[in-house]
DNA sequence: CGCCGAATTGAAGAGATTCAAACTCAGTGG
DNA sequence: CCACTGAGTTTGAATCTCTTCAATTCGGCG
């Protein structure tokens, strides 16, 4: 079994200390900012599966993830489920265009979080321009994933979709210095599924195959990758 | 035939006088920004196909379309297509994560632009936390329409599919003041079924289907909705 | 009028889904 | 100690939606 995702030991109370900060939007406070932002701080835990908020909600908070992965997702109302987004330690969940969550997000793993009260951080931000273009950074970043994701769901095929994924996930956990041979893949099949646009005995029967052609080795929590050029290769760019 | 999408007349040369700037980020700048802002603009204007940019490139302006259609998209080696959005007048193309164009994008049909060169424009915005608060506001409802997108590629079937881009497209018109009965589709079936992770015979299909099904009459250059609520219906929400 | 790209229509085919069943494995209790 | 349980996952077979390939029609324009 696979750690859980979490930089070794990430400090809570002490934003100063905290081993996120440097990968997440504090990373643009200075030491007098991060006292006054850790004031409007609460540190949050959450329960595997807990929810952090759900689509339709009064937007009142914004949310740092320090430790674990969540899920952003929406649903239909028939209950089809497409997964927008999993995220990972200093990523920020704020950016909402109307007083209302326009996705639900909840809890992969366990998971530990900032928030803040939208009004007390859009205060704070106001009057700092060095943060604010942080946020604009961060808010490019996130929508430079969303049009790589419209690229595989829109036109990748199954094989592509798997390979991708496991390429651009190991990616992001390389970003937050998670270097272990292994993937860790916290998220269940379902999950992963309905973040490709797929169904789960497709995304089961890919990897299968993966594991047969030596590319992979399915291990409980993750899997181990034999072949990263074949993967990247196959993800088609 | 169907008029071009532009705001009547938008004038150029004159940011005071502009029609779109009120749907646009300029409109969160004052009589006085806007003297100065005016100054770093650059008018442009682009030919059907026309490039803006391309994916790759270095990312040296920053775009604000001020009349026509623009196709936003991204290509893998082989040739496939994603289109990741449609740019209208009042868009703001210029959330770079890194310096270099993610995306490609060209004229749909006949486009004017106002054109910043990015040092100028970060320059200009980096004194202007109000300015910023309204690009990031910009940047938050693109990223709600990414992940609207995603729901879509991911989970939505063909007919879901068509209908729900004719349903969003409308709305996406009308609130830049575009209330015609005819919704306009300046760009070709091609466009739309990049756009929505189909083949053009399928976009074909379905809008004839439509047709048959009295829901909308297809006519040059777009259709005209017959029965707007059963079109809403079957985008399922 | 006739050309040419775009769009439509038709028939066959493929990739992914659906439905169904078996398996795995961690946790529980006899 | 080990069988029992149940959720999650894997595997199999049949089906279906959408694609692919091919041909025809439409519509603007010289």
């Amino acid at each position: 079994m696979i750690r859980t995702i979490s930089p070794n030991r990430a400090s809570f109370g002490r934003c100063s200390a905290c081993t996120v900060r440097s990968f997440s939007i504090c990373g643009a406070l200075d030491q007098s900012d991060l006292v006054e932002f850790e004031r409007i701080a609460r540190h949050v835990h959450l329960a595997p599966n807990e929810a952090l908020f759900t689509a339709g909600q009064l937007a009142q908070s914004v949310h740092n993830v320090a430790a674990g992965v969540a899920r952003l997702y929406k649903l239909l109302p028939d209950g089809r489920r497409q997964v927008v987004g999993f995220a990972l330690p200093g990523d920020f969940l704020g950016m909402a265009p109307s007083d209302r969550y326009s996705f639900s997000a909840d809890a992969v793993d366990s998971v530990t979080l900032c928030r803040f009260s939208r009004e007390a951080f859009t205060h704070f931000i106001a009057q700092r321009p060095h943060f604010l273009i942080r946020i604009n950074e961060f808010a490019a970043r996130e929508l430079m994933l969303a049009q790589e994701q419209m690229l595989l769901l829109g036109r990748r095929t199954a094989e592509e979709k798997v390979a991708s994924f496991l390429v651009g996930w190991r990616k992001r956990l390389a970003h937050i210095g998670d270097e272990r041979q292994t993937i860790a893949l916290p998220m269940s099949r379902q999950d992963i599924a309905d973040y490709l646009g797929l169904t789960i005995e497709t995304v089961s029967r890919t990897l299968t195959r993966f594991e047969r052609e030596k590319m992979l080795i399915i291990v409980a929590g993750g899997v181990r990758l034999l072949d990263p050029g074949r993967a990247a290769a196959m993800a088609a760019a």
